[in-house]
DNA sequence: GATGAATGAGCGTTCATTCAT
DNA sequence: TATGAATGAACGCTCATTCAT
């Protein structure tokens, strides 16, 4: 077995350390050393230091967006795709906790041009979220005080597993997986519906896309 | 003799710069132009930049710590009391989005042994939370799949308003608090219960504790 | 006497410099050692590194039309209008070769946005030198077989004193001037003016419009 | 074993970007993409950049020396060779200007021990211009002021020309080159002799020299 | 109080050059 | 021939901080 490619380790390197110390906090240096080149060198692999931090978050809402996508087209009725996006969000979250927890922090750290597209995937994808809230509510099967609050309320709160979670800890992925799903129906105030997939539909539906090869971040 | 304490349009300024742009994304001359003075003079009112951050982070701790045992005093059920802590939660968190959110944002940028003493704050904080939370369970107000679970996906999520809220949007803060207690206390099982204090109460509480005199941040 | 002003001390350094080795090819930190500053205190004293450029090459420029415009406003026929421009020219790019050689040579250094306005100064000053020639060929008292390549010719060959005269060479300031005054209506067909003032007028002149306290460039 | 000798495309492609943006304001990256090269490859072709440079203008020199030797052949008196020598000057600054202006310039950029031999190569070109002159003044036909400070005047102006030369321009090069002779004796206080070589003659040599070939540079 | 002056350290980035393939 | 990969050194510039006035 080869070396991964430094590319995909540079990309890995400054998802940990961007996610620890924040995108301003990390330098150059420091991410060179973490991957045991010369900061000229890293150059070789990268165009800027805000080009890495765009193709981060670009690659990982990107993602976010192609499993919601799968979750919509396999889940009918608006519990059951509620419950895939609010399950295959917290896996992502945990098992990336750190590419996440980069894309939810950072949006600031970008110029106004960069930012803008990344904003606008993000966008997308929480729109995904309200769509299903919406439907939801029409449909009556949830009862919120308002869409958006709720899109916010519930977003928040799934994004939040990135802070959090620990691979060792109390829990296991599909545990919290399974809470949050109903923590976020009794949120909406639906009825829980029989016959949804388990969370490990979920686990391997999130792997599937993210590749389980590099190391987790 | 202690470090100079930071004036208040010092410490104004640094709130609304470290909320917008980070703690290493804001530069200490960029803080003193805000100000109007240079950044030499900066250094009468305050001691380091981390010293500053510290303080912040410090008083807004306190604050929601002082607001909390002000509910729980008046609040004996835990319904009661959970209301109220998440209406004043979400009070804080929009009418001083900036401080708050520097709070929940910035705590990776201390050094170890500054960041001790504030995260116990924390700690303290949420521990009043998980406590309501528990003794609800116990009472059989709550039905939560996970204590910890439950604490952390309630404060995560009302926190979040700093992210969002805007003083002139859809929706009045009163409206806002009213939405986050209900979603709160759907999320936790409970069966609303009559004759709690309006919104106007934990506003009225929290701009007591915050004051209203210097801009909100 | 107090030891002269920063500004002026970094100026001069790099009018030296840049003389000697080029824009490009002169490091902030050379500089900074030259003024006996660090590098970073350099950036108390001045802009950016090209600022500081732009700087010299206006101030040279703006003062080569102040030398201009006296010799005009005293010299009413062309040819005397003439002599003057030539001495004048080349007494400032003997006392300041350093100065002046920077002008002619590193335009290119600057951006095209810094560069337009530095090019009309320059073609400012050409122009005072092309219109006396073009009197002086209307009313025969010069023959030239091109106005413009006459002005080329002439401004080339006056402005290369800066790139060998020597203040203790074989020949006096006054003597360099004289011959290039000779040369030059030699070159333009013309016969030599009784009366004209010597070269010491315009050596007075130059001093007067440059100062004799900052050190030489 | 010696240095590779740089292949033609590479020297071109020097002599351009060194004359536009100078030695030190030229990368070897932007040299090996004007080439289609990588920069790596460049390597094959040539020694370090200042062997690039030093090559440039030994061959630029040569070329002039092997041209002044030409017309000294041709001329027996000193008009005439004058005549020739700012002929076949001001026809390689015209149609060489890249090449030519990068020796007039780049020189500083040379450390000593590499400059020495060029700056002798230069010098003795000058010096060829020194004895003309010499013997012209001698024989009474010139009539300048200063020996050195007529020669240094007269290359000066000549070399001007590949600052302006502008092949689509006003006047075709066979003028241009008409009108420096003209100026240039009549600097020198000479009567005019007839019967010499027109321009055409002296382009010819130049080229022979130069070659067709490459793009003029 | 308030600031201009000063700096060592570090920033993100590019430099000319080498070398294994 | 040709290049991707690699680097030590340097680039122009900014950092948080100090201190004499």
């Amino acid at each position: 077995m080869s070396r991964p490619h430094p590319d995909g380790r540079v990309r890995a390197a400054a998802v940990a350390l961007f996610a620890t110390k924040g995108f301003h906090g990390t330098g150059i240096r420091e991410l060179a050393d973490a991957v045991g080149l010369s900061s000229a060198t890293l150059y070789h692999y990268m165009g800027t230091k805000e080009d890495l931090l765009v193709d981060i978050m670009q690659t990982s809402l990107d993602r976010l967006l192609t499993a919601a996508g799968q979750v919509l087209t396999e889940s009918p009725s608006p519990v059951g795709a509620m419950n895939g996006l609010v399950r295959t969000h917290v896996v992502a979250h945990a098992l990336r906790k750190a590419e996440t927890a980069v894309v939810d922090t950072e949006l600031r750290a970008l110029s106004p041009e960069r930012r803008r597209p990344i904003t606008a995937l993000r966008d997308e994808y929480e729109n995904v979220w309200g769509s299903v809230i919406e439907k939801g509510q029409a449909s009556g099967s949830f009862q919120v005080p308002d869409l958006s609050v709720a899109r916010l309320a519930l977003l928040q709160m799934c994004s939040g597993v990135a802070n959090w979670y620990n691979p060792g800890g109390r829990h296991a992925l599909a545990e919290i997986a399974d809470m949050h799903a109903q923590l976020s129906l009794a949120m909406l105030g639906a009825e829980p519906e029989p016959g949804l997939p388990p969370a490990a539909h979920y686990i391997h539906l999130v792997t599937g896309i993210w590749g389980d090869d590099a190391a987790p971040g």
